[in-house]
DNA sequence: GATAATTGTTATCCACTATACCAAACACGG
DNA sequence: CCGTGTTTGGTATAGTGGATAACAATTATC
């Protein structure tokens, strides 16, 4: 563990009666060991870095999860409901809705595979490929940009090369 | 990105319909452009990371949320729920049913503030102070070592002074 | 041809998040 | 004091994301 000397002196002993231990509430409350917990980090890092992508692609509508739908369906004709909704982690029944959202916007269609009439081949639609094509500038030159000034250009490759590690081989 | 031929090859055994644009299915769907997604891969990461711990923490049956809540209960005596739930970026209403758990298996209580009669005063019980103990062995042991393993030491600091970096500046 | 497996889908449940609102208690200016 | 406004914990509620069971249609397998 990280030998982390922080101003905790004692940590506990309260009198029994109650002498007006008051806390300077003006403090602020301490992290503490909170900030040496990768996973509490990580999360905090993923909400700003969401809330972030949020805004930066607001004027098209888009979530994360839906951008990533459209890039995947963009890099990968052909394919069907269960093979995007697999990669991406997303249970099929969960899917579904996801779909429908982005079906009834015209971003994408579902079309009836001639090989397998169970599954449904999806592509994008000339429309998904342009919101996608203008998604990508916005996260590219607004989302991406900004990270990269936070961390440099190395410091993003650095962390993004840690995190893929991660996310594969943990 | 600029693979436009088919890789049709090993036709499969029920080949009766010519599918002009036959995708071979055997072959993985491609992340594309997604692996270079910060906020992509910062989510997978990030589950997998609470997902090892909640396996490593197991026995004591504890979630993230409720390990950072006795840790901060811990390094803050004499604290509100108010204070303590903002310090998690926790809405004050769901910090309820978050701690009547917590309270109903003896690991905190709340007392009623002498000088403030509206707020409960948040304290850890023994059991509490023993549970995060144990915790916290577990987390370090077993969570943080394989962390440690994958990452190295400079790694993970590394990791970790980045994250912490986008959550507090970005 | 009978049986098993797969695909998309619905329904449902659970966890987490977010907002509006409330009573009790406090703060503060008259 | 008093009245107004704010804070605190709490309830109710709605939305979202994730998980499982089940089902019809279709395909695979033996």
């Amino acid at each position: 563990m990280a030998d982390s000397a922080k101003p905790v002196s004692r940590p506990h002993r309260e009198s029994r009666k109650e002498a007006a231990v008051a806390v300077d509430e003006t403090q602020a409350v301490q992290l503490g060991e909170l900030s040496d917990l990768l996973g509490y980090v990580l999360k905090r890092a993923q909400l700003k870095v969401f809330e972030d992508f949020l805004r930066c692609v607001a004027p098209l509508q888009l979530t994360p999860a839906q951008f990533s739908v459209l890039l995947l369906l963009d890099g990968n004709p052909g394919r069907n409901q269960t093979e995007i909704a697999n990669t991406l982690g997303i249970l099929r029944p969960n899917f579904v809705s996801l779909l429908d959202s982005l079906e009834s916007r015209d971003l994408c269609s579902r079309v009836r595979s001639a090989n397998d009439r169970r599954s449904h081949i999806l592509m994008l639609t000339d429309k998904g490929r342009s919101v996608l094509a203008r998604a990508k500038k916005l996260v590219v030159t607004k989302h991406e940009a900004r990270l990269n000034e936070l961390l440099g250009p190395d410091g993003r490759e650095t962390l993004l090369a840690m995190l893929t590690k991660i996310a594969e081989d943990f």
